[in-house]
DNA sequence: AATGAATGAGGGTTCATTCAT
DNA sequence: CATGAATGAACCCTCATTCAT
């Protein structure tokens, strides 16, 4: 599997590492692509314009590679959930609840990705296609089959399209706790709505969707 | 009421206007703000830069005067909607329909909105905040509360977070059907799914989740 | 002897051209040549482009228009003063006070005159060599002899240099009352100094300037 | 103290500063500030816009930089002389003689200081003042003051006054022997005059002033 | 005569990428 | 390997001048 970033990125030091992609993810995140400035970015992480392009063979790759590193950072949360046994109502309130978190600890990431969902990058989403969004996509089929099977949503359900409401919904609720925009959108339909009580009417809403 | 075009906008004749709004609609639901070049946008409507400039201040009232056309468009077919007087169901089904139709005839309006949407934008988008979104959300509530009066929905139901819950799959809906990367991600969840069926069972899914 | 403005200038109505020669004056004045723009002009006099090049010619015809016409209010001020009969003295004194007032009713036209003495502005300069700084020169000589044949200064007195360095004089107090530059220059010097206290030294300095 | 240049500037070869300088120097005197093109200079001096862009962040400060490179002559010039200890007579001779030379070496500074001089450029002068003219200002005022001391000229005499009387005189001189419009206006009062039959009447003029 | 829309070359500034040290 | 100076095409915007109405 092709890999966006070049072997020396790999064999820095991890300060050094880990200051090139705050940096970077931010900025992108921010900026967006086009209006982020390459050398900004190496200034501000402390490195040479000269270094980061040893790094990475231009700013098409710096970009995926930090997008990459944010789909794999939630693709390890999701693998945690995964293995969760518990009710489906329950599985679906650790989803909301894992969700705020890692949106509220990575504000950055989902601006990234809402970026990268732009029709401006989409020659550069198609450049990672087959590695994003596996993670939530298997999940839900998992744990939808489970509540399926265990009797908790009815056999007639289809599966990938409940996944697919579903993950309309999640994606939503990051959007709506990482960005300007999808934020002040919340709050002129609910207010200031206590997170709490969003979260449970979400699972109800999510829930009761499957009865009939 | 402030406006984004200079006076001057108003007063050319409609197959120039129209060129230039279809031109910068496009550019900028293609490439995003930044990457958009106002040169092209004037050189593509046949236009001078000059008269593109004396249209619009700068290349941001341009930008938001586009959104802002794309804003009206939706008001009107949403404000003609909102007079049909059926059942809850239907109501559903004619907003879903009505997106679809909207979205397909103005696939660069929601593009647009996408881009707009963007961290990189909240600076632009909190200059519209009045007037965007405002359609929509009003629509939601009426025919929410319509269908409570009429029992259709429950009496308990919190109609803001309901309106809330739909718009989002409404924007995902229009998302998918007009962005390479949601409609791949859409591909992902259902495969090559028939349209109608998709629409039909979002229905089901939104009417259920009144149920209880 | 050439003009600088169109025919059409003389016809319109005096509340029109007084409108025009104000604004363009000062725009001149304040933001140079290069950096104004004829167009705002227009606007700012309230009248069109077109207008504004159907009484002159070019950017290049206004501004000397604009220059001419300030020497011309100041060959007036003087002739008026060439005819005052009293001891070379007084008339020193008058001279510096005419050139106060002039300066203080029109400051524009001396950052105009400042402007024109630009390198920059050498060739327009150049169009005017005729017209220009007749008035002054003649009156110094005038007086200067005067004074001469009363016995008021030395017989030996060299009148052309004399003229000159008290013509650098009478500049340099023109340009210290109207910009900002000589302004600050000045009161580095001489601190918040009372003007008449300044015209009775910058007096008494020139009188003795002859003595010997 | 602030300084107009990025560090980048004193870092490159001499011959390379001094290409920048000499360039840069000569288009803004002698086209003024606006109507001076920043790519030409670039491309005259022999470097790249974006490394002229590296040395200075802006126009402005390029043009500031420059200006502050001809007062630090002009201070090491007049540092120069106030070291030198001789009558009153021969100070101020020395004075116009190291202006003539000074203004004829570098005859640009002297046209780049006349359009600072200008109310277009009072917002960029006053960037400056701390800095400049405090050369002269200073030097004026010690051999004023030594003068009295010894008795050369009168106790009575106010020397700031005198300081500003003499340094108005010095700043004509040396405008009128490096800008075409001042050496215009030389002509036509003195007509084809020697230059040290100038200066020495000046003096005289100057000295003369002091008696009484 | 008056208007002002239209033109488009030109100007200041940015930035992805290269390469000599 | 690291550095950061250097490059120059490209971008947004201005404005003197023209000309159809």
């Amino acid at each position: 599997m092709q890999q966006f970033h070049k072997d020396t990125f790999s064999k820095i030091t991890d300060s050094k590492r880990d200051r090139i992609i705050t940096t970077a993810i931010k900025q992108f995140a921010e900026q967006g692509y086009t209006a982020t400035n390459i050398n900004h970015i190496a200034k501000q992480a402390g490195i040479s314009i000269g270094s980061l392009y040893s790094y990475f063979n231009s700013k098409e790759d710096l970009f995926l590679a930090m997008v990459e590193i944010g789909v794999q950072l939630l693709n390890d949360a999701v693998a945690e959930l995964e293995a969760f046994e518990g009710s489906f109502s329950d599985t679906l309130e650790r989803l909301l609840e894992l969700t705020v978190r890692y949106t509220k600890e990575h504000p950055d990431l989902t601006k990234l990705y809402l970026n990268l969902s732009t029709e401006e990058l989409a020659p550069l989403s198609e450049r990672l296609t087959e590695r994003i969004e596996i993670s939530f996509h298997g999940f839900y089929e998992t744990i939808l089959k489970r509540a399926q099977d265990k009797g908790e949503i009815p056999p007639e359900t289809d599966i990938a399209q409940a996944a697919y409401f579903i993950d309309n919904q999640v994606m939503m609720l990051q959007f709506s706790l990482s960005t300007r925009y999808y934020a002040q959108r919340l709050k002129k339909y609910l207010g200031e709505i206590d997170q709490s009580v969003l979260l449970a009417n979400l699972k109800q809403s999510i829930l009761r969707s499957f009865d009939g």
